[in-house]
DNA sequence: TTATTTAGTTTGTGCCACGTACTAATTTAG
DNA sequence: CTAAATTAGTACGTGGCACAAACTAAATAA
């Protein structure tokens, strides 16, 4: 429930500051809003973007993707059968457990989460110019700070069980709740 | 396309940090969901929030609402449809335009929208307990001065027009794009 | 007045998410 | 080593959400 989750104002005069529960709702939707974009180019929907971000380095299970992306297994059927259907993602039958499946990006996949990905880490450094660089960073490193203690806190997950080992086990914030 | 939308990490070391568009993409994630588990107390979804949230200050026509949360207007129809059904909002005719219908919250919108915020700027108050202070002050003001900056920029929104006149015209931020 | 634009709805399509019910494989008990 | 319980995944039905195209009614322009 944000105060004004949207495009809304209260009526505050010129040059006050938002509350920062504004500030993050206006700004959640605002990144959310340029990430749907690019996506859009794709015809890509935010969750099949994910889909594809989260198989950038790894290769669930659809077991794990419900927990990775936060749904339910049975939307991870659906999910999986758009994107295999048009050819970004394959469905590998797990040698270890038979019952199992693994989901891998396809070439077509991977080339088009990396495109996008590129376009959207653009369109991020297009937004932050707008700051004065040293805000930038100010900004950019408060920003991990939090996301590293609220990983910390409700769990060890974020950078833990990873050394420098490849694709971690651990999943970080995002996923959130 | 987020670099890493989800709950994934690149193969770094413990205590390095995320790159801007990552912490970005991730916050937004994390602001998001927080909103949507609120939101699910009521059985509301981010979207019938986000007309909620709108409502609280405005009485604007479909036509105007369909702007404000960027949304068709065919979509909008559907959308106070079902929060009409649920007592939430009221459709009443302009006098001024009889073509035109202005939707306006109920009673019960009214307090299920004030409960929902009172609870969201608790959660995000939380969240932010996990900085220091000054930490904290220095996020939420770098937000509002890019979320300021990013809506000066692409018109002049945000706090235009606006002088201390109740619920201004202007649209800021957060519907972006 | 006639033609055009504008506000809103209707209809049809598709994605997304859920819960329930089901099959098949695995694991645990006895 | 079977029998029971658990786990992985899918199928199905429901509903919300978003769009485009087609349509009605009112307002505006010609």
């Amino acid at each position: 429930m944000a105060a004004r989750p949207s495009g809304t104002s209260p009526p505050p005069a010129a040059h006050q500051a938002l509350s920062p529960a504004d500030g993050l709702a206006q700004l959640s939707f605002l990144i959310h809003s340029i990430l749907e974009r690019r996506a859009r180019e794709h015809d890509l929907s935010i969750i099949q973007t994910r889909l594809l971000g989260v198989l950038r380095d790894r290769t669930p299970t659809m077991n794990e993707l419900a927990r990775l992306l936060d749904l339910d297994k049975s939307s991870v059927t659906g999910l999986v059968d758009r994107a295999q259907r048009r050819g970004l993602v394959a469905r590998v039958p797990s040698t270890a457990d038979r019952r199992a499946v693994l989901v891998s990006l396809t070439g077509a996949g991977r080339s088009l989460v990396s495109g996008g990905a590129a376009r959207f880490e653009a369109d991020i450094s297009q937004l932050l110019e707008l700051l004065p660089p040293s805000d930038r960073d100010a900004l950019s490193g408060l920003i991990s700070r939090l996301l590293v203690a609220h990983a910390a806190d409700r769990g060890i997950d974020l950078f833990a069980t990873i050394g420098t080992d490849g694709p971690g086990t651990g999943s970080p914030a995002a996923t959130s709740h």
